[in-house]
DNA sequence: TGTACATCAGTGAACGCGCGTTCACTGATGTAC
DNA sequence: TGTACATCAGTGAACGCGCGTTCACTGATGTAC
Protein backbone atom coordinates (compact mmCIF):
# COMPACT_ATOMS: atom_id res chain seq x y z
CA UNK A 1 0.00 0.00 0.00
CA UNK A 2 2.79 2.36 0.34
CA UNK A 3 4.53 1.47 -2.75
CA UNK A 4 1.39 3.34 -4.95
CA UNK A 5 2.12 6.03 -7.03
CA UNK A 6 5.76 5.67 -7.17
CA UNK A 7 6.65 8.14 -9.29
CA UNK A 8 10.11 9.55 -8.47
CA UNK A 9 8.87 13.08 -7.92
CA UNK A 10 9.83 13.36 -4.38
CA UNK A 11 7.80 13.18 -1.34
CA UNK A 12 7.62 16.58 -0.97
CA UNK A 13 5.83 16.94 -4.40
CA UNK A 14 3.68 13.95 -3.94
CA UNK A 15 2.75 15.26 -0.51
CA UNK A 16 1.33 18.58 -2.03
CA UNK A 17 -0.29 16.78 -5.02
CA UNK A 18 -2.56 14.37 -2.63
CA UNK A 19 -2.96 17.04 0.21
CA UNK A 20 -3.96 19.31 -2.71
CA UNK A 21 -6.54 16.26 -4.08
CA UNK A 22 -7.71 15.92 -0.57
CA UNK A 23 -8.42 19.21 1.17
CA UNK A 24 -10.22 19.99 -1.54
CA UNK A 25 -12.40 16.84 -1.59
CA UNK A 26 -12.54 17.53 2.26
CA UNK A 27 -12.06 20.64 3.16
CA UNK A 28 -9.31 21.48 6.05
CA UNK A 29 -10.92 19.22 8.94
CA UNK A 30 -12.37 16.43 7.15
CA UNK A 31 -8.71 14.93 6.20
CA UNK A 32 -6.11 13.50 8.60
CA UNK A 33 -2.49 14.24 7.87
CA UNK A 34 -2.74 9.79 7.64
CA UNK A 35 -5.43 9.73 5.28
CA UNK A 36 -2.53 12.31 2.96
CA UNK A 37 0.21 10.33 3.52
CA UNK A 38 -0.98 7.50 3.26
CA UNK A 39 -2.38 8.64 -0.34
CA UNK A 40 1.00 10.22 -0.95
CA UNK A 41 3.32 6.71 0.26
CA UNK A 42 5.20 8.39 2.85
CA UNK A 43 4.94 8.19 6.78
CA UNK A 44 2.53 10.58 9.12
CA UNK A 45 6.09 12.38 9.95
CA UNK A 46 6.80 13.28 6.41
CA UNK A 47 4.10 16.61 6.88
CA UNK A 48 5.89 17.66 9.97
CA UNK A 49 9.33 17.32 8.35
CA UNK A 50 8.29 19.09 4.50
CA UNK A 51 5.54 21.57 5.63
CA UNK A 52 6.01 22.15 9.66
CA UNK A 53 2.43 21.22 10.33
CA UNK A 54 -0.90 20.37 8.59
CA UNK A 55 -1.74 24.21 9.00
CA UNK A 56 0.83 25.16 7.21
CA UNK A 57 0.17 22.77 4.19
CA UNK A 58 -3.32 23.89 4.06
CA UNK A 59 -2.18 26.98 3.62
CA UNK A 60 0.19 26.83 0.68
CA UNK A 61 -2.32 24.30 -1.10
CA UNK A 62 -5.22 26.80 -0.63
CA UNK A 63 -2.73 29.98 -1.75
CA UNK A 64 -1.64 28.14 -4.76
CA UNK A 65 -5.05 27.19 -6.06
CA UNK A 66 -6.34 30.80 -4.75
CA UNK A 67 -3.72 32.50 -7.00
CA UNK A 68 -4.38 29.94 -9.98
CA UNK A 69 -8.06 31.46 -10.00
CA UNK A 70 -7.00 34.84 -9.36
CA UNK A 71 -4.46 34.40 -12.16
CA UNK A 72 -7.60 33.40 -14.65
CA UNK A 73 -9.55 35.65 -14.21
CA UNK A 74 -6.97 38.32 -14.37
CA UNK A 75 -5.55 36.80 -17.74
CA UNK A 76 -9.53 36.72 -19.01
CA UNK A 77 -10.29 40.21 -18.64
CA UNK A 78 -6.60 40.92 -20.37
CA UNK A 79 -7.86 38.43 -23.07
CA UNK A 80 -11.32 40.90 -23.33
CA UNK A 81 -8.91 43.79 -23.42
CA UNK A 82 -6.68 42.90 -25.95
CA UNK A 83 -9.01 40.61 -28.40
CA UNK A 84 -11.98 43.05 -27.98
CA UNK A 85 -11.19 46.09 -27.55
CA UNK A 86 -14.42 47.36 -27.66
CA UNK A 87 -16.22 45.28 -26.09
CA UNK A 88 -19.26 46.72 -24.24
CA UNK A 89 -20.26 46.47 -20.54
CA UNK A 90 -22.65 43.66 -21.32
CA UNK A 91 -19.99 41.50 -23.27
CA UNK A 92 -17.36 41.97 -20.14
CA UNK A 93 -19.89 40.65 -17.58
CA UNK A 94 -21.24 38.29 -19.66
CA UNK A 95 -17.24 36.57 -19.74
CA UNK A 96 -16.23 37.41 -16.58
CA UNK A 97 -19.53 35.58 -15.25
CA UNK A 98 -19.50 32.54 -17.23
CA UNK A 99 -15.60 32.26 -16.14
CA UNK A 100 -17.11 31.47 -12.39
CA UNK A 101 -19.25 29.11 -13.94
CA UNK A 102 -16.62 27.09 -16.05
CA UNK A 103 -14.25 27.34 -12.88
CA UNK A 104 -16.37 26.17 -10.58
CA UNK A 105 -17.93 23.51 -12.50
CA UNK A 106 -17.12 20.21 -11.26
CA UNK A 107 -17.91 18.91 -7.79
CA UNK A 108 -14.58 19.41 -6.66
CA UNK A 109 -13.65 23.14 -7.40
CA UNK A 110 -17.69 23.22 -5.82
CA UNK A 111 -15.88 22.56 -2.47
CA UNK A 112 -13.80 24.89 -3.17
CA UNK A 113 -16.07 27.68 -2.79
CA UNK A 114 -17.24 26.52 0.15
CA UNK A 115 -13.91 25.86 1.50
CA UNK A 116 -13.55 29.84 0.48
CA UNK A 117 -16.44 31.19 2.79
CA UNK A 118 -15.79 28.88 5.61
CA UNK A 119 -12.32 30.60 5.53
CA UNK A 120 -14.09 33.68 5.71
CA UNK A 121 -14.80 33.35 9.26
CA UNK A 122 -13.23 33.88 12.21
CA UNK A 123 -11.92 30.77 13.16
CA UNK A 124 -10.39 30.21 9.77
CA UNK A 125 -6.81 29.28 9.34
CA UNK A 126 -6.15 30.70 5.97
CA UNK A 127 -8.81 34.22 6.20
CA UNK A 128 -5.82 36.58 4.93
CA UNK A 129 -5.20 34.50 2.32
CA UNK A 130 -8.78 35.08 0.88
CA UNK A 131 -8.98 38.60 1.31
CA UNK A 132 -5.44 39.22 -0.68
CA UNK A 133 -4.94 36.76 -2.96
CA UNK A 134 -8.29 36.55 -4.00
CA UNK A 135 -11.27 39.08 -3.36
CA UNK A 136 -8.99 42.13 -3.59
CA UNK A 137 -7.14 41.76 -6.44
CA UNK A 138 -10.36 40.42 -8.72
CA UNK A 139 -12.53 42.91 -7.44
CA UNK A 140 -9.89 45.56 -8.01
CA UNK A 141 -8.97 44.35 -11.56
CA UNK A 142 -13.00 44.22 -12.23
CA UNK A 143 -13.72 47.25 -11.20
CA UNK A 144 -10.51 49.39 -13.29
CA UNK A 145 -12.08 47.00 -16.72
CA UNK A 146 -15.63 48.33 -16.10
CA UNK A 147 -14.44 51.63 -15.46
CA UNK A 148 -12.41 51.82 -18.78
CA UNK A 149 -15.68 51.02 -20.81
CA UNK A 150 -18.29 53.51 -18.61
CA UNK A 151 -15.67 56.40 -17.45
CA UNK A 152 -18.61 58.16 -16.81
CA UNK A 153 -19.74 56.07 -13.51
CA UNK A 154 -18.90 56.78 -9.81
CA UNK A 155 -15.55 54.86 -8.69
CA UNK A 156 -17.10 53.38 -5.39
CA UNK A 157 -20.46 52.68 -7.00
CA UNK A 158 -18.66 50.59 -9.58
CA UNK A 159 -16.59 48.73 -6.39
CA UNK A 160 -20.31 47.99 -5.02
CA UNK A 161 -21.69 46.81 -8.17
CA UNK A 162 -18.14 44.08 -8.18
CA UNK A 163 -19.05 42.72 -5.01
CA UNK A 164 -22.88 42.39 -5.73
CA UNK A 165 -21.87 40.56 -8.69
CA UNK A 166 -19.49 38.88 -6.74
CA UNK A 167 -22.07 37.76 -4.13
CA UNK A 168 -24.86 36.70 -6.85
CA UNK A 169 -22.27 34.42 -8.81
CA UNK A 170 -21.12 32.59 -5.52
CA UNK A 171 -24.76 32.55 -4.15
CA UNK A 172 -26.08 30.71 -7.02
CA UNK A 173 -23.16 28.28 -7.14
CA UNK A 174 -23.60 27.58 -3.45
CA UNK A 175 -27.21 27.49 -3.43
CA UNK A 176 -27.28 25.44 -7.22
CA UNK A 177 -29.06 22.62 -5.23
CA UNK A 178 -31.55 24.04 -2.88
CA UNK A 179 -32.28 26.38 -5.59
CA UNK A 180 -33.03 23.20 -7.35
CA UNK A 181 -36.11 22.39 -5.34
CA UNK A 182 -37.93 25.88 -6.06
CA UNK A 183 -37.30 26.32 -10.06
CA UNK A 184 -38.15 23.24 -12.00
CA UNK A 185 -34.35 22.38 -12.72
CA UNK A 186 -35.27 18.99 -12.95
CA UNK A 187 -33.33 18.41 -15.86
CA UNK A 188 -30.35 21.29 -15.42
CA UNK A 189 -28.98 20.71 -18.78
CA UNK A 190 -29.05 24.97 -19.08
CA UNK A 191 -28.31 26.03 -15.92
CA UNK A 192 -25.32 27.42 -16.53
CA UNK A 193 -26.56 29.38 -19.64
CA UNK A 194 -30.15 30.91 -17.92
CA UNK A 195 -28.44 31.38 -14.80
CA UNK A 196 -24.94 33.61 -16.59
CA UNK A 197 -27.61 35.28 -18.46
CA UNK A 198 -29.70 36.68 -15.70
CA UNK A 199 -27.03 37.28 -13.50
CA UNK A 200 -25.55 39.36 -16.61
CA UNK A 201 -28.86 41.05 -17.35
CA UNK A 202 -29.40 41.79 -13.47
CA UNK A 203 -26.16 43.43 -13.08
CA UNK A 204 -26.17 44.99 -16.30
CA UNK A 205 -29.31 47.22 -15.23
CA UNK A 206 -28.24 46.99 -11.86
CA UNK A 207 -25.00 48.79 -13.08
CA UNK A 208 -27.20 51.48 -14.44
CA UNK A 209 -24.54 52.53 -16.96
CA UNK A 210 -26.13 55.07 -19.53
CA UNK A 211 -24.94 53.16 -22.31
CA UNK A 212 -27.89 51.32 -22.12
CA UNK A 213 -30.58 53.02 -20.62
CA UNK B 1 -18.43 24.95 38.55
CA UNK B 2 -21.24 22.06 38.16
CA UNK B 3 -23.80 24.05 40.26
CA UNK B 4 -23.28 27.50 37.66
CA UNK B 5 -26.72 28.68 36.32
CA UNK B 6 -28.85 26.29 38.75
CA UNK B 7 -31.56 27.95 37.33
CA UNK B 8 -34.83 25.48 38.10
CA UNK B 9 -35.34 24.86 34.61
CA UNK B 10 -34.57 21.30 33.73
CA UNK B 11 -31.53 19.65 32.44
CA UNK B 12 -32.91 19.50 28.99
CA UNK B 13 -33.58 22.79 28.33
CA UNK B 14 -30.55 24.23 30.03
CA UNK B 15 -28.94 22.21 27.42
CA UNK B 16 -30.60 23.32 24.88
CA UNK B 17 -29.93 26.84 25.88
CA UNK B 18 -26.03 25.94 26.16
CA UNK B 19 -25.89 24.17 22.94
CA UNK B 20 -27.53 27.25 20.82
CA UNK B 21 -25.37 29.50 22.24
CA UNK B 22 -22.30 27.66 22.01
CA UNK B 23 -22.82 26.02 18.18
CA UNK B 24 -24.01 29.44 16.96
CA UNK B 25 -20.87 31.09 18.61
CA UNK B 26 -18.40 28.30 17.27
CA UNK B 27 -20.05 25.89 14.61
CA UNK B 28 -20.79 22.36 14.97
CA UNK B 29 -17.26 20.81 15.43
CA UNK B 30 -16.07 23.97 17.17
CA UNK B 31 -18.11 22.43 19.77
CA UNK B 32 -17.87 19.59 22.40
CA UNK B 33 -20.43 17.68 24.43
CA UNK B 34 -18.29 18.31 26.79
CA UNK B 35 -18.15 22.09 26.78
CA UNK B 36 -21.95 22.15 26.37
CA UNK B 37 -22.52 19.83 29.33
CA UNK B 38 -19.57 21.75 31.38
CA UNK B 39 -21.81 24.97 30.56
CA UNK B 40 -25.16 23.59 31.51
CA UNK B 41 -24.03 22.25 34.64
CA UNK B 42 -24.83 18.40 33.98
CA UNK B 43 -23.06 15.30 33.20
CA UNK B 44 -21.67 14.49 29.58
CA UNK B 45 -23.67 11.38 29.51
CA UNK B 46 -26.94 13.99 29.06
CA UNK B 47 -26.58 14.37 26.04
CA UNK B 48 -27.05 11.37 24.59
CA UNK B 49 -29.89 10.44 27.34
CA UNK B 50 -31.85 14.05 26.36
CA UNK B 51 -30.81 14.06 22.58
CA UNK B 52 -29.74 11.11 21.24
CA UNK B 53 -26.45 12.28 20.27
CA UNK B 54 -24.79 15.46 19.45
CA UNK B 55 -25.55 15.89 15.51
CA UNK B 56 -29.56 15.43 17.04
CA UNK B 57 -28.75 18.39 19.68
CA UNK B 58 -27.14 20.33 16.29
CA UNK B 59 -30.74 20.30 14.53
CA UNK B 60 -32.57 20.64 16.76
CA UNK B 61 -31.08 23.51 17.95
CA UNK B 62 -30.33 24.83 14.02
CA UNK B 63 -33.89 24.02 13.11
CA UNK B 64 -35.15 26.29 15.95
CA UNK B 65 -33.34 29.45 14.75
CA UNK B 66 -33.77 28.57 11.43
CA UNK B 67 -37.53 29.05 11.99
CA UNK B 68 -37.05 32.21 13.56
CA UNK B 69 -35.18 33.89 10.97
CA UNK B 70 -38.03 32.45 8.46
CA UNK B 71 -41.03 33.71 10.70
CA UNK B 72 -39.40 36.71 11.20
CA UNK B 73 -38.89 37.84 7.68
CA UNK B 74 -42.64 35.88 6.82
CA UNK B 75 -43.55 38.61 9.19
CA UNK B 76 -41.93 41.40 7.82
CA UNK B 77 -43.62 41.00 4.79
CA UNK B 78 -46.81 40.59 6.30
CA UNK B 79 -46.81 43.91 8.09
CA UNK B 80 -45.66 46.04 4.97
CA UNK B 81 -48.38 44.27 3.70
CA UNK B 82 -51.04 45.57 6.17
CA UNK B 83 -49.05 48.39 7.43
CA UNK B 84 -48.42 49.93 4.11
CA UNK B 85 -50.41 47.58 1.38
CA UNK B 86 -49.33 50.58 -1.02
CA UNK B 87 -45.67 50.02 -0.76
CA UNK B 88 -43.95 50.35 -4.21
CA UNK B 89 -41.32 47.96 -4.45
CA UNK B 90 -38.72 50.21 -3.27
CA UNK B 91 -39.89 50.21 0.00
CA UNK B 92 -40.60 46.55 -0.11
CA UNK B 93 -36.78 45.61 -0.98
CA UNK B 94 -35.29 48.25 0.99
CA UNK B 95 -37.46 46.61 4.08
CA UNK B 96 -36.57 43.42 3.36
CA UNK B 97 -32.66 43.47 2.56
CA UNK B 98 -32.43 46.06 5.74
CA UNK B 99 -33.85 43.34 7.97
CA UNK B 100 -30.98 40.72 7.17
CA UNK B 101 -28.51 43.34 8.38
CA UNK B 102 -30.49 44.18 11.47
CA UNK B 103 -31.01 40.27 11.84
CA UNK B 104 -27.34 39.48 11.07
CA UNK B 105 -25.56 42.42 12.79
CA UNK B 106 -24.06 40.66 16.12
CA UNK B 107 -20.76 39.05 15.88
CA UNK B 108 -23.17 35.97 17.23
CA UNK B 109 -25.59 36.09 14.00
CA UNK B 110 -22.65 36.60 11.72
CA UNK B 111 -21.52 33.43 12.94
CA UNK B 112 -24.95 32.36 11.57
CA UNK B 113 -24.10 33.00 8.37
CA UNK B 114 -20.79 30.83 8.06
CA UNK B 115 -22.86 28.18 9.14
CA UNK B 116 -25.60 27.99 6.94
CA UNK B 117 -23.20 28.43 3.84
CA UNK B 118 -21.70 25.37 5.47
CA UNK B 119 -24.57 23.59 6.11
CA UNK B 120 -25.43 23.89 1.84
CA UNK B 121 -21.95 21.88 1.57
CA UNK B 122 -22.12 17.78 0.51
CA UNK B 123 -20.77 17.24 4.30
CA UNK B 124 -23.14 19.09 5.95
CA UNK B 125 -25.20 17.77 8.99
CA UNK B 126 -28.04 19.49 8.21
CA UNK B 127 -28.37 20.79 4.85
CA UNK B 128 -32.11 19.87 4.33
CA UNK B 129 -33.50 22.03 6.99
CA UNK B 130 -31.82 25.16 5.20
CA UNK B 131 -33.57 24.26 2.24
CA UNK B 132 -36.44 23.64 3.43
CA UNK B 133 -37.19 25.70 6.34
CA UNK B 134 -35.28 28.84 5.28
CA UNK B 135 -34.48 29.59 1.65
CA UNK B 136 -37.32 27.98 -0.31
CA UNK B 137 -40.18 29.78 2.51
CA UNK B 138 -38.35 32.59 2.57
CA UNK B 139 -37.86 32.86 -1.43
CA UNK B 140 -41.28 32.16 -1.91
CA UNK B 141 -42.96 34.57 0.25
CA UNK B 142 -40.45 37.43 -1.57
CA UNK B 143 -41.20 36.06 -4.95
CA UNK B 144 -44.89 36.17 -4.36
CA UNK B 145 -44.72 39.97 -2.01
CA UNK B 146 -43.39 41.19 -5.15
CA UNK B 147 -45.78 39.83 -7.83
CA UNK B 148 -48.80 41.49 -6.11
CA UNK B 149 -47.02 44.96 -6.87
CA UNK B 150 -45.41 44.59 -9.58
CA UNK B 151 -47.75 41.80 -11.49
CA UNK B 152 -46.52 42.11 -15.04
CA UNK B 153 -43.12 40.35 -14.35
CA UNK B 154 -42.59 37.29 -15.42
CA UNK B 155 -42.90 34.71 -12.37
CA UNK B 156 -39.47 32.64 -13.25
CA UNK B 157 -37.91 36.05 -13.71
CA UNK B 158 -38.75 37.27 -10.06
CA UNK B 159 -37.42 33.79 -8.27
CA UNK B 160 -34.20 34.76 -10.35
CA UNK B 161 -34.06 37.92 -8.67
CA UNK B 162 -34.99 37.14 -5.55
CA UNK B 163 -31.72 34.70 -5.45
CA UNK B 164 -29.78 37.44 -6.80
CA UNK B 165 -30.78 39.93 -3.54
CA UNK B 166 -30.34 37.27 -1.05
CA UNK B 167 -26.71 36.46 -2.90
CA UNK B 168 -25.84 39.90 -2.37
CA UNK B 169 -26.88 40.19 1.13
CA UNK B 170 -25.48 36.95 2.25
CA UNK B 171 -22.00 38.45 0.31
CA UNK B 172 -21.89 41.46 1.77
CA UNK B 173 -22.30 40.18 5.37
CA UNK B 174 -19.62 37.31 4.76
CA UNK B 175 -17.62 39.33 3.28
CA UNK B 176 -17.88 42.47 5.16
CA UNK B 177 -14.30 42.35 6.50
CA UNK B 178 -12.74 41.63 3.91
CA UNK B 179 -14.35 44.19 1.75
CA UNK B 180 -13.11 46.90 4.38
CA UNK B 181 -9.75 46.98 3.34
CA UNK B 182 -10.85 47.65 -0.30
CA UNK B 183 -13.11 50.53 0.60
CA UNK B 184 -12.59 52.94 2.98
CA UNK B 185 -14.71 51.63 5.87
CA UNK B 186 -12.18 52.73 8.40
CA UNK B 187 -14.92 54.03 10.25
CA UNK B 188 -17.63 51.68 8.67
CA UNK B 189 -20.56 53.65 10.95
CA UNK B 190 -22.54 54.14 7.74
CA UNK B 191 -22.11 50.39 6.46
CA UNK B 192 -25.16 49.18 7.23
CA UNK B 193 -26.61 52.20 5.86
CA UNK B 194 -24.73 52.64 2.45
CA UNK B 195 -24.82 48.70 1.96
CA UNK B 196 -28.71 48.38 2.17
CA UNK B 197 -29.17 51.45 -0.01
CA UNK B 198 -26.78 50.02 -2.52
CA UNK B 199 -28.51 46.71 -2.76
CA UNK B 200 -31.84 48.34 -2.87
CA UNK B 201 -30.86 50.38 -5.92
CA UNK B 202 -29.04 48.11 -7.73
CA UNK B 203 -31.51 45.26 -7.48
CA UNK B 204 -34.17 47.56 -8.39
CA UNK B 205 -32.88 48.29 -11.19
CA UNK B 206 -31.84 45.01 -11.68
CA UNK B 207 -35.47 43.47 -11.10
CA UNK B 208 -36.11 46.05 -14.12
CA UNK B 209 -40.11 46.54 -13.44
CA UNK B 210 -41.29 49.24 -15.45
CA UNK B 211 -42.54 50.95 -12.30
CA UNK B 212 -39.46 52.41 -12.48
CA UNK B 213 -38.11 53.12 -15.69
C1' DT C 1 42.10 8.21 -3.31
C1' DG C 2 40.65 7.34 1.10
C1' DT C 3 38.61 8.66 5.44
C1' DA C 4 35.90 11.29 8.77
C1' DC C 5 32.21 13.96 9.47
C1' DA C 6 28.00 16.74 8.41
C1' DT C 7 23.84 17.14 6.17
C1' DC C 8 19.68 15.61 4.39
C1' DA C 9 15.28 12.88 3.24
C1' DG C 10 12.56 10.03 5.31
C1' DT C 11 10.92 6.45 8.82
C1' DG C 12 8.66 3.76 12.78
C1' DA C 13 6.71 3.92 16.83
C1' DA C 14 4.98 6.03 20.44
C1' DC C 15 2.93 10.03 23.05
C1' DG C 16 -0.76 12.56 25.03
C1' DC C 17 -5.05 14.39 24.23
C1' DG C 18 -9.86 15.21 23.27
C1' DC C 19 -13.52 13.27 21.23
C1' DG C 20 -18.59 11.02 21.13
C1' DT C 21 -20.62 7.22 23.08
C1' DT C 22 -21.82 3.50 26.34
C1' DC C 23 -23.04 1.10 30.52
C1' DA C 24 -24.08 0.06 35.00
C1' DC C 25 -25.86 2.61 38.45
C1' DT C 26 -28.61 5.96 41.82
C1' DG C 27 -32.35 8.18 43.83
C1' DA C 28 -36.71 10.21 43.34
C1' DT C 29 -41.35 9.91 41.79
C1' DG C 30 -45.44 7.61 40.10
C1' DT C 31 -48.69 3.59 40.07
C1' DA C 32 -51.25 -0.86 41.18
C1' DC C 33 -53.15 -3.69 44.45
C1' DT D 1 -52.43 3.06 54.29
C1' DG D 2 -48.74 0.28 53.22
C1' DT D 3 -45.93 -2.29 50.07
C1' DA D 4 -43.92 -3.80 45.72
C1' DC D 5 -42.62 -2.58 41.43
C1' DA D 6 -41.93 0.35 37.23
C1' DT D 7 -40.53 4.47 35.29
C1' DC D 8 -37.83 8.41 34.85
C1' DA D 9 -34.00 12.05 35.12
C1' DG D 10 -29.58 12.13 35.60
C1' DT D 11 -24.72 10.49 36.92
C1' DG D 12 -19.74 8.74 37.07
C1' DA D 13 -16.47 6.44 35.00
C1' DA D 14 -14.62 4.21 31.54
C1' DC D 15 -14.13 2.75 26.56
C1' DG D 16 -12.09 2.88 22.13
C1' DC D 17 -10.65 5.71 18.60
C1' DG D 18 -8.44 9.06 15.69
C1' DC D 19 -5.99 13.00 15.89
C1' DG D 20 -1.46 16.11 15.18
C1' DT D 21 2.97 16.01 16.85
C1' DT D 22 7.47 14.35 18.55
C1' DC D 23 11.71 11.81 18.96
C1' DA D 24 15.26 8.77 18.23
C1' DC D 25 16.79 6.64 14.42
C1' DT D 26 18.45 5.02 9.44
C1' DG D 27 20.72 5.18 5.23
C1' DA D 28 22.21 7.78 1.46
C1' DT D 29 24.63 11.69 -0.32
C1' DG D 30 27.69 15.59 -0.07
C1' DT D 31 32.08 17.84 1.59
C1' DA D 32 36.74 18.79 3.68
C1' DC D 33 41.27 17.43 4.27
Amino acid sequence: MQTLSQQPKGTRAALLECAEQLFLAHGYEGVSIRQITEAAGSNVAAINYHFNGKTSLFREVLATRLDQITRNKLAILKDLDEQQPAANLEQILDAYILSFFEEFSTPESDRLTQIIYREMGPDAVASDLIATRLIVPINQAVQKRILTVCPNLDKTHVSYCVSSITGQIMHFIRAREALSSIRNLDQNQTFTEDTVRHITQFSLRGIGSKHHA
